[in-house]
DNA sequence: CATGAATGAGTCTTCATTCAT
DNA sequence: GATGAATGAAGACTCATTCAT
């Protein structure tokens, strides 16, 4: 719907202007041109607005992420990591202020829960990816998906929140693209 | 001081049973068996207090991998990837509670800058152990050192935020130990 | 608009009941009859809505005094006097417990600008009426026009805030007229 | 005693740098050397200290423009209103900034009473002084005495909080001398 | 007498949520 | 459905005053 839209877009506005305290329902409302009213015909409460807001994003990401290991089921594992940070880097950083953003509605009360669920969705991907490798024997390919993709992810973070200097973000795939090459090759089948 | 020592357990108790926005100043004095007022003779604002606390951690944190760096000096890669694992997720995983509610307050406005601080005190004695490498050569060690401990700090937010079964803890050190191992491993010095 | 009414009415009679230190914006909202929110809803704080409550009082006696003026325009300086005195003390001393409570509103910080905003204009349309008169020549009306004003105005807030018997309200605008009578009288034009 | 002295000065550079409300016993103490409980060693209470410093000051003019009434007796009213003038003028805008701050503490509830008790000497020693004039005959010489105290006192305030452009200073006091002379020259008695 | 940490009542201000229009 | 004024609970912070040392 074009109102729920308008809501996301305006809440993403804010947050990325205002920080999340200050991302009140009237100002998300005023935002997106409507009234607080109007924002609770369609949320039962700020935090569902917040809760949707990232979920949608996550999803993007999860999708994104989910179809390049869809297409790189039976390739080499080389390939299946740089294809994997590629992605995962390309769907985090398209928009680097909302997905700082939104990092901040992850931490709330109940943030954890969503991220866990739809990271579940990514790790249930790449391990069904990995285990589709020629090249290669994962013992348990949730296990070593979930490391990859939580190590990528707290790299990314790290870039995100400022933790490292900016002009890292350069050499970031190039090195996130090692680490997992190497993790991974660890599981190369002997020819 | 005691009354600082106190002020600190008390927020953490306040921040872990309650979550930071419930994180008031009333409650943490209440917990603290002081008044508000007094809270305000320490620190001059919530922020401040929330601040110091998660500086106090994390310092902790730098100054044990940072002692491990330093003793970890003109060692093979391999073991140094294993006691920068160890001594990071011992740290980190000593009160996970804690650990988890810290997370929180890095999110805020504010925290970033802080995290960025003594990230870069971590990633200075890392980087310093890796140069001192007798069997491998880093064209630049910061840049790894950079993501090797984010990398790492991923996989345990991860853990610590409940994005990954519990269970997984188990394995956590012996896979992220491989991690670190497989990457740093890529730029051993052929023989 | 009503609601601003009522605010209006109901700062005055907490300020003149409680004084200025006492008329919190609860208070205000409590004796207006409505939520403290709702304060918030019309102005943006506490200094807000005292140095309005300032302003329109001030407006209405110096717009008085300004049409008072006007109307003498032309006329002999003693008429001037005796207009002038007349419509400023009726302005003020219509109800003396307000503008009693209002110099407490001025002396705060933020008040000196707004008095002396609408101070000129009353010097403005005083200055103008004694640059009219036909029997006197003023040097400069704008300097007299100042020092018959403050002048004026010293008294009466000597009145107003107690510093004088309560009895001497009786002769106080046959005093004051002499004394403007005999101050403008002393650039009276030779015949 | 040189405690009570420090703390005078004290109060009334805190008052001039911070304003009255934010001068706090805490800042007062601080300003003075010394701990807040020693001020209420010597104070019974914030007003009470306050009060102490506004009586001091007022006291000082009181008695400035006392001692010159004393010394104008017998002479002829022309002159009384110049040295009248210009021994209040001298008083008050010693330092206007402590003359300005003060006005801030008799605005407070209780200001009032002080400021007319100290008053009421000045009025007394005016009336005095007119009662001996050789060339006038003033009816009620306290009523006189009071309108021209307050007149001038509207005027040097007008001028100390800024109502009029500060370069009005200049032609002030011959201004206000000119204001008096006329006025009590009203009373002048037929030769 | 001096000290200054502790107190806690009291302010201002914000904001999620409701509901009459 | 939309509106947005009204609500009022809750929070951060201040500061006059006390009292144990």
């Amino acid at each position: 719907m074009a109102t729920v839209d308008a809501l996301h877009t305006a809440t993403l506005q804010v947050l990325t202007q205002h920080g999340l305290v200050r991302c009140t329902t009237t100002r998300v409302a005023e935002r997106a041109g409507m009234s607080v009213g109007s924002v609770y015909q369609y949320y039962p409460n700020r935090d569902a607005l917040l809760a949707a807001v990232l979920e949608k994003h996550l999803l993007e990401v999860a999708e994104t992420v989910a179809r390049t290991c869809e297409q790189c089921r039976g390739k080499p594992v080389a390939e299946m990591a740089s294809e994997l940070v590629s992605a995962y880097l390309a769907a985090k950083l398209r928009d680097t202020s909302i997905s700082k953003a939104l990092y901040a509605i992850a931490a709330q009360r109940g943030g954890a829960e969503l991220v866990a669920r739809i990271n579940t969705r990514m790790v249930t991907a790449t391990a069904s990816m990995l285990a589709s490798a020629p090249d290669a024997d994962f013992e348990d390919p949730t296990l070593i998906a979930t490391v990859s993709l939580t190590a990528l992810g707290g790299t990314v973070r790290a870039l995100l929140e400022g933790y490292v200097p900016p002009l890292f973000e350069t050499c970031l795939e190039q090195q996130a693209t090692l680490l997992l090459t190497a993790y991974l090759g660890m599981y190369r089948r002997p020819a």
